[in-house]
DNA sequence: CTCCCGATAT
DNA sequence: ATATCAGGAG
C-alpha cells in the first residue's frame, strides 16, 4: 500500500500554501464560480466572471437575471443552458431559503440546484474553511493512478480518501492533487518520467512492466 | 446511462 | 476523429 504520510509530506513540499485557482471575493461568487468550472478550464470561468460579477453583484441580482441574457453570459463555460438555469435557480433558493446567504453544510448546499458533492464540498473548503475531499476528474484520475483507491465512483473515493488523509489535510489535499493533475498526471498524456511522485505511484509502476 | 456545450489537444 | 476540460440532473 501507497505511504499516504511520504505522499502528502511531498505534496506539500512541491505544492505549498496551495488554493483554488478560481477568482472570487466571497461565497456566493465561489458558489456561481465552481458550478460555472463543470467541464471547463478555469482559465475561461475566471473570464467569464470577471465581468458576470460586475453585472450581477450578489444572490437577489441573479435571482431576477433574464435567462436568455444569462445564457448569453455564461455561454463560454459551456453546457451554458444547464448553468443559467442553476445558477438562477439556485440563487433564488438562496434567497427564498438562506436569507441572501450561501449555506455553509453540505447538506444544505447539495439541496441546491446544480450542486453537486463535489462544488459543495469546494465551497466549504475555500469559502467557510469546513474540511472537506473535494473529488472532481482531477482527484479521481490521480487516485487511481497512484493506487489510493480502486473505487470509480466519486462519492465512494470521496469517503476511500476521508479514510486515508488526515482531516486537516483534506482541503490542501484537494488542491494540491488538483494542481498535480493539470501540471503533470494529465488525463491523455501524463508526465510520468518529470514526476515527483512516480516512486510512489502504482501507475508508473505498472506502466513501465508492459 | 444519457444528455448538456464547444474549444482545444492529441 | 476522438478524448478531455475543477459535474450534475433526469
Amino acid at each position: 500500500m501507497l505511504d499516504v504520510s511520504e505522499l502528502i509530506k511531498r505534496l506539500d513540499k512541491y505544492y505549498p500554501n496551495p488554493q483554488t485557482s478560481l477568482n472570487y471575493g466571497n461565497p456566493f461568487e465561489l458558489l456561481v464560480a465552481t458550478i460555472l468550472s463543470a467541464q471547463c478550464t478555469d482559465v475561461r470561468v475566471n473570464e467569464v466572471t470577471k465581468t458576470l460579477f460586475q453585472k450581477y453583484r450578489g444572490p437577489r441580482d441573479l435571482a431576477e437575471a433574464n435567462l436568455t441574457e444569462l445564457e448569453e453570459d455564461v455561454r463560454p463555460t459551456g453546457f451554458f443552458k444547464n448553468k443559467a438555469k442553476n445558477l438562477k435557480n439556485c440563487a433564488a433558493q438562496i434567497v427564498a431559503r438562506f436569507n441572501g446567504r450561501v449555506p455553509n453544510t453540505l447538506d444544505e448546499l447539495v439541496s441546491l440546484p446544480g450542486v453537486g458533492r463535489k462544488t459543495a464540498n469546494c465551497v466549504l473548503g475555500s469559502a467557510y474553511g469546513i474540511p472537506g475531499i473535494v473529488v472532481d476528474t482531477h482527484v479521481a484520475r490521480i487516485s487511481q493512478r497512484l493506487g489510493l483507491t480502486d473505487h470509480e465512483d466519486p462519492v465512494k473515493i470521496e469517503f476511500a480518501l476521508m479514510e486515508l488523509i488526515p482531516k486537516d489535510h483534506w482541503v490542501d489535499f484537494s488542491h494540491q492533487i488538483i494542481l498535480h493533475g493539470r501540471a503533470v498526471c494529465q488525463a491523455r498524456k501524463p508526465a510520468c518520467p518529470q514526476c515527483r511522485l512516480n516512486d510512489l505511484c502504482r501507475y508508473y509502476h505498472g506502466t513501465l512492466r508492459n
